[in-house]
DNA sequence: TGGCACGTGCTAAAAACTTAGCAGGGAGAG
DNA sequence: CTCTCCCTGCTAAGTTTTTAGCACGTGCCA
């Protein structure tokens, strides 16, 4: 899981919530987390993640706003990958498989037209 | 990440070695780490990891084989799909379309075929 | 039988993580 | 001005994780 590889157990955690509101202010980032973390403990791993490279932050005014410091879309591809290997033997026709079968998370129709031509693609692509 | 939640780095390292391997011997998950883990500690994760009910071990012999205590890819399913709200904003396809572009892990021929007809089946369900 | 090689369980110290508090600074309201 | 409320930086203590070592049991073989 590369981009949580190194990563304790709540940087991960606190991590994860910038990576998804996008863009967030340490006060954001604590109500975000369910359980009570005081404010100044959350501000102590925005600062760590910065400094691992992680994250970064822009000023607003007089406080920071936190966000990814690289591409989530390419942070996720790589965990995922990951992920294939360790739980599908490096299968991605079975990892992707188990993805469209979850109910959890519908697809679009529209994107049901985009992966099949994106199949077709790598297909012709790969041989 | 389901699976990882509420374990810690060393725990999280030590139990993809296991699944990456199946069964093994604590021997075995010490050789897979690249760093110097003492076979003691490497013991002392793998208890802890079938504590938490991850792992199960069958004796052979006088030794343990360790595996995972339930099924790798239901397990990496839950995963993907929360890199996927993670990462992906929630878009299944979106995830799906990164990872088949990804040039890590071919396709194979089959898995093609597999594929298409996976989505145009969940297609018609979908609706 | 005695020594060796391999295994396990348990325990305590070292290292890392996690947390909260304090001091100080700027902006706005009274 | 001065009080209040937000913010930041820094630091130290509490808790968990991580590690290695010791004691002991079993099978094998000369």
């Amino acid at each position: 899981m590369p981009i949580f590889d190194g990563l304790s157990k709540r940087e991960r955690e606190i991590l994860s919530v910038v990576f998804r509101l996008g863009e967030a202010t340490a006060r954001d980032v604590q109500k975000a987390l369910d359980d009570r973390t005081s404010y100044s403990a959350v501000r102590t791993f925005l600062t760590t993640l910065e400094a691992k490279g992680l994250l970064t932050y822009r000023r607003d005014g007089q406080r920071y706003l936190w966000s990814p410091a690289s591409d989530p879309e390419k942070a996720g591809a790589s965990l995922i990958v990951e992920a294939t290997r360790t739980f599908f033997k490096g299968s991605k026709g079975r990892a992707i498989a188990a993805l469209i079968e979850t109910d959890d998370i519908p697809l679009t129709q529209s994107e049901y037209v985009r992966l099949k031509a994106l199949i077709e693609q790598a297909r012709r692509k790969g041989r």
